[in-house]
DNA sequence: TTCGTCTATTGACATCTTGCACATAGCGTG
DNA sequence: CACGCTATGTGCAAGATGTCAATAGACGAA
C-alpha cells in the first residue's frame, strides 16, 4: 500500500477520461480546427467529463511538440484574451489513424476479457471453489 | 515537450499492458488460485505480454493490500525458492465485477470514437477541408 | 472607478506511477 | 563451486498527472 493504494475510485477525475483524451482532441480536430476552450466543451459529448482545463490544454501543447497538431493565433476579437486556433497537421492525421487501430486493439482485448468473465459466471466459477 | 514528448511507441512495454493488468489478474484469478509466476506466463494468453515481473508482482501485493487477494505461501518444494498462492477473496470478486462494467463503459467510448472516425472518413472529412 | 464574473490560456509544484537494474534464494547440473 | 533456472522482492530515477493559482481581456453592475 503506500500511496500505491488507489482506491476503487481514484484521486481526480476519471482515468479513462484521461487515457483517451488525445485520441478524442485529435478525432474532434478531425473534423474541424477549434479552440481549446471548444474542444474542453466538446470533449463531453463523448463523456470526457471533469478534466480540468490545464490538463487539456497540456495535452494540446503535447501534441503540438510532437507536430500532431499546429496552432495560431485567432484574429478576431472576443470576450476574453487571444484564443489560439488548433489545427490538425498530416502527421496529426496519421497519429489518428494510428489511435483508431490501437482503440481497436484495446476494444478486441475488452471483449476478450469480459467474454471470459461470462464463460466463468455460466460455468459456476464464480463461487469460490 | 521535454520528457512529457512520448513517442507513438513509448518505452518498455505497451501502456495497454499496464492498464489492464490488475483486472486481467483478477480474471485469471476467478478462474483459479495461482502463483504469480504463473500468472506471468498466463497473461500472455491476453496478449499482455513484456510486462516484467517486478511490475505484476507489484500489482499483485497492491491488490493484496487492498483485500482484492490473499496470499498464502505454498506448502509442496519446487525448483526454487517458496512460492506464494494467490487466492481471489470476496471483496476481490467484487472489484472484479465493478472493473467488468468499467471495461463495458470504456468499450462504449471507444465504439463512439471508432464511430465517429468512419463517418467522417465516409464523408470524406478526411481531406484537410 | 472598482468589483466581480465570464472567457481563455499557462506555469509551477507536489505527488503518483512505471521501468529498470539489481538483490535474494533454493535447487539442479557439470 | 560456478552457472543457470525458477521465483520473488527492493530501491530509485524518470516520467506522467492533478491541483492551484496566475495572467489577462471584455463586460456589466454599483
Amino acid at each position: 500500500m503506500r500511496g500505491r493504494g488507489r482506491e476503487w475510485r481514484w484521486r481526480g477525475c476519471s482515468r479513462r477520461a484521461v487515457r483517451f483524451l488525445e485520441p478524442t482532441l485529435l478525432l474532434l480536430l478531425h473534423h474541424s480546427p477549434a479552440h481549446g476552450y471548444t474542444l474542453l466543451e466538446r470533449l463531453r459529448e463523448f463523456g470526457l467529463e471533469g478534466l480540468n482545463p490545464s490538463v487539456v490544454y497540456r495535452a494540446l501543447r503535447d501534441m503540438e511538440g510532437r507536430g500532431w497538431i499546429s496552432s495560431t493565433w485567432d484574429e478576431e476579437q472576443t470576450h476574453g484574451p487571444p484564443r489560439r486556433v488548433y489545427c490538425l497537421t498530416g502527421l496529426g492525421d496519421e497519429a489518428l489513424g494510428l489511435w483508431t487501430q490501437d482503440l481497436q486493439e484495446t476494444r478486441g482485448l475488452i471483449d476478450r476479457l469480459v467474454g471470459t468473465y461470462s464463460r466463468h459466471m455460466e460455468e459456476g466459477e464464480g463461487e469460490h471453489h
